[in-house]
DNA sequence: GCAATAGTGTCTCTGAGACATTATTGC
DNA sequence: GCAATAATGTCTCAGAGACACTATTGC
């Protein structure tokens, strides 16, 4: 096991980004198809190698999200989502990628001044269906991010994250109903919503154009966790019941 | 910021554990005193570089388990933490971590079969409280570890990972009550416990000397997620409460 | 007026928390 | 018998889910 003067392999590391937002009540996300081989011509998350050898992995993370998708830092949700590092997964050598899972607001149009402009947004049921083949591993990547986001809205304030500054109660209710893709009564969800603390907060008297009555606008509160949680119905979970 | 022929930086890949277990009711973390420069003499998570270029992730976590803690693969939960890739983290250069998070089973004795013996358990009160100094950024990933254990094991199983392969239910509060730094009413915890399909089931009739009446034992059930979750009573929720 | 969406009230039932009580061991 | 621990039962209250109802807009 222990050659003379015995050197640590090194790696190139990548970062990716699961960037998730909601278009049209469903949950999508940006793709970017490959102009280069390796999976040339196929779907990739968007991503790329560390830039220079002192770059963070955040800022790394935070660079990609301007080159690869045209957005700004602020208003934007990042968190790591874990490191994706087997043997093979790159055919270029080996290449460990550190995957971080961002969350956009609901965009006016599709990704608006995007520099390597094939990106696309992709309801994310296409993008796990098959279909669309994933470059590398990231359909593995594209599903934890998924889980991630479904499990953080149970007991933080990430929902906020899909929408805009401000936003009426039935917009947050959309986001939970396209994430956990479950249809939820929308009277339990305000009683709900309103009753935890410092979640949403009222944000000056309401506006909106729909042809019913005008809702109230609310802002993200100061709480992050959730107490109590909001509570998913069970879907998967029959199954894992004998 | 296009060179001619530009090449990515590479970096070296590193594997730290944290290996949390339960010794006298207070949870513990394998911690090793670090033979060689830098932060030499202090104490550090077990870890070390990735063995040889085509070794996967958690391969290397597990071969780091066996070597530096006699740890085997079975009876031991495994799972990524996150990767740690501060440029500044690791004075020798640009190290990425790539930390795990395992939880071993209650140990009659420290650390048996050690290799680097330097290893001892430490209790994690005694860790983070400033004394002993942690090399690198240890100490975040051992916060972050401990952060994680207590979030899991209110949505699953994995409190059955400190216990034995059978365990009786006051032995399993004890888990709880460790990892929590909360106490439980016994009563409504045996309830509980119990009233979760799947997470535990019976294993035999009981045995146990403690001087009062036998417990029943159990094994853990095939349920990994807990529906209804355990209810952890809110600690630091309340600072969050304006 | 009607359709549509926002917001409120009320009921029921599950489940968490706070206990008292009974059961089974060693001494 | 007593001490100690295991296991069960009972009560109350908060909160999730189901659903009827009222309020405010555009037409």
């Amino acid at each position: 096991m222990s050659d003379d003067r015995w050197v640590p392999p090194t790696v190139l590391l990548a970062v990716d980004l699961v960037i998730l937002t909601l278009r049209k009540s469903c949950l999508h996300v940006l793709l970017i198809e490959r102009g280069v081989e390796p999976y040339q011509g196929a779907l990739a998350l968007p991503g790329g190698f560390l830039g220079h050898e002192k770059e963070d992995l955040v800022t790394a993370a935070h660079r990609e999200l301007a080159e690869e998708a045209g957005l700004g830092p602020d208003q934007l949700h990042l968190e790591q989502l874990g490191v994706y590092g087997a043997p093979d997964r790159d055919p270029r050598g080996r290449v460990v990628s550190a995957a971080y899972l961002a969350i956009a607001p609901r965009l006016p149009e599709p990704v608006a001044g995007t520099d390597a402009s094939r990106a696309c947004w992709t309801s994310v049921e296409r993008a796990l269906s098959g279909d669309a083949q994933l470059a590398f591993d990231h359909e593995q990547i594209l599903t934890d991010g998924i889980d991630r986001a479904r499990e953080k809205l149970e007991r933080s304030a990430l929902a906020t994250a899909f929408c805009g500054p401000t936003f009426t109660i039935s917009e947050l209710q959309e986001v939970y109903e396209a994430v956990w893709g479950v249809p939820l009564d929308a009277r339990n969800f305000y009683r709900k919503v309103q009753s935890v603390d410092g979640f949403i907060v009222p944000a000056g008297p309401s506006r909106k154009t729909d042809g019913g009555r005008p809702a109230r606008l609310f802002r993200p509160g100061p709480c992050t966790t959730l107490h109590p949680p909001m509570m998913r119905p069970l879907s998967q979970a029959d199954r894992e019941t004998a």
